[in-house]
DNA sequence: TTGTACGCGTTATCAC
DNA sequence: GTGATAACGCGTACAA
């Protein structure tokens, strides 16, 4: 079943068709009328790929999550919400959403490839760039679509991202913690070469400074953003006696908290913990953290993305989202 | 940049070409070599819309998560791990894969329409079935090609589909519960028009049955497979005065666990409770529970659409993974 | 072993 | 307003 079928069945053309489809005008009413009665009969679909032949585009967006293991799934529900929030865009858009997962330990390398292959979706949205990450340089030189879900490594000037402003949010937090009262600040960061993780820890130093209060090494873990990492890395500070953590993230600020309720050490009263995100996993754990929407994140960079693909935007746009202070348990008894 | 282009660069016509990329026999080794170094230098990939148009084939395989709130993201491992294995295996085949995310609270109806309109795929791969599932009845009815990962509540001699052996799996576990001594055994159910749940408290009757014990209404709690459920369903059984508890998934289990706790009443000792899943947070908690491969799930599924899609293996095709009983301190104290 | 020619189902550009 | 007709880039019988 095609155009022509359709159109013989309603005696007028394929063009005629082809217009009443894709909703031109110069269509009479009546015969706009009998074809879309015909298409409704015959649940007729045009073909997708004969139509992203001729007019090159695929109402498709690729989403490239490059790393997975204890991260994408395992504890972290942060990929998760952002599809979800890709999907709500992509829905109301009328665009479908092609997703690459690498596998477990792939190298960026090979991943990068496989991605770039498909040359099937409009444009890309990319997570967890890192700092030479060969997916984004290709892309960058070819000129090709995409946005990105943080604030990239380089070139941000050339890029079109949306985030939330870490450094900021980063102050705020550990603002908080020295409001309470706490000196002995430290931290464990994401992923060092993200953007997230790196601005986070920016916002750490500034409060600090802005504070005068001393920024000490080894109050600083280098991390990631998952559970074990944050366990890893309270263990290690436990014995710098910090009164205070600032995680890069609610998963491992939930692993610093087994950690020290491991060590037996008191949450807050003798170590208050304070998260980023606001997952779920912080409302259950009764964690004070920086909210921000992850699921709006998500839908506002996948409209973006369209916006640039359909050409109603200049390219290299930035949006940052709002972060907001949410008390809980972890830094002030109930 | 197409085929016609490599072929004039090549010196050779444009068939050759094609028959290069698509490995085809009756080509000489030179001229194979030289159209090789033209693709490689131009590092040439052919138009997937024009081949998808000829060859009516996209190698794509579509997803299909109709829930989420609660389920998707939120505290359930269970679908990222799902995807994790169907990434590997769409890799591995040089597919690509089609998400498709209700959004919350959409009604099973518009995801159907929106997944069905979508003709890009060659085959869908189904998850969270329901019993008069829309999408489900249509893709039967238009003969679509698609596999499910859990066992189908309907047609099952019509459908393809990977499961594990939930009513065996959910008979070990209940005895594992009866040979520690328990006998006023409870279970929280997941979604009961969901396959994997009903099968799961079959499996939970037939254990009781077979020891002998009655099987008592009021110690069935029917939820969802979320951690909120679980919570909530515990609560109520604990009226009953259970000594053990049988959750239909790991994430309940926590749930149930919490409830326990905030109750006051001990685990394992008062209350011994066992899982389904072994998903991470079963770890975690250090959660008795039945293991399989979630992500095994998931590529033997996609392994077994691409099969049928490629037309290598007779349609209803039904595969059966193992599972395992993992005892761990919510059953055995330690 | 290689090349020619047609068709896949659309959209876009013209005539009318 | 409507209808021919030429692309779009590829696969594939069939001819050479």
């Amino acid at each position: 079943m095609n155009l022509e079928d359709i159109a013989k069945k309603a005696g007028v053309s394929r063009s005629t068709v082809s217009r009443v489809i894709n909703n031109e005008r110069y269509v009479s009413q009546p015969v706009r009328q009998r074809v879309l009665d015909v298409i409704e009969r015959e649940q007729f679909q045009p073909n997708p790929a004969a139509r992203a032949l001729v007019t090159r585009r695929s109402n498709i967006i690729g989403v490239s999550i490059p790393q997975t293991s204890n991260v994408f799934f395992g504890d972290n529900s942060y990929f998760p919400m952002l599809l979800q929030g890709i999907a709500e865009a992509v829905n109301c858009l009328d665009y479908a959403m092609l997703l690459w997962l690498a596998e477990s330990h792939e190298v960026r390398d090979t991943f990068a490839k496989r991605v770039v292959r498909h040359r099937q979706p409009d444009g890309l949205l990319l997570t967890s760039v890192t700092d030479d990450d060969p997916l984004f340089n290709h892309l960058l030189q070819r000129n090709r679509h995409f946005v990105m879900v943080e604030s990239p490594p380089r070139h941000q000037d050339r890029v079109s991202y949306v985030t939330v402003d870490n450094v900021r949010a980063a102050e705020i937090a550990v603002n908080h913690l020295i409001e309470i009262g706490r000196r002995r600040i430290a931290t464990i960061t994401g992923q060092i070469n993200i953007r997230d993780a790196s601005e986070r820890l920016t916002g750490y130093t500034n409060a600090l400074q802005a504070a005068g209060l001393p920024i000490d090494d080894s109050l600083i873990f280098y991390g990631r953003f998952d559970r074990a990492q944050g366990y890893q890395g309270m263990r290690q500070l436990l014995q710098y006696q910090p009164d205070a953590v600032f995680a890069g993230g609610d998963t491992a600020a939930i692993g610093a908290i087994a950690a020290l309720k491991e060590a037996g050490v008191r949450v807050p009263e003798d170590v208050a913990v304070i998260g980023f995100d606001d997952l779920d996993v912080a409302v259950q754990a009764n964690l004070t953290t920086i909210r921000h929407s992850v699921q709006t994140v998500g839908s506002t960079a996948a409209r973006l993305l369209i916006d640039i693909i359909e050409g109603r935007l200049e390219h290299p746009h930035h949006i940052v989202l709002p972060t907001e202070l949410v008390i809980r348990g972890s830094t002030v008894p109930v």
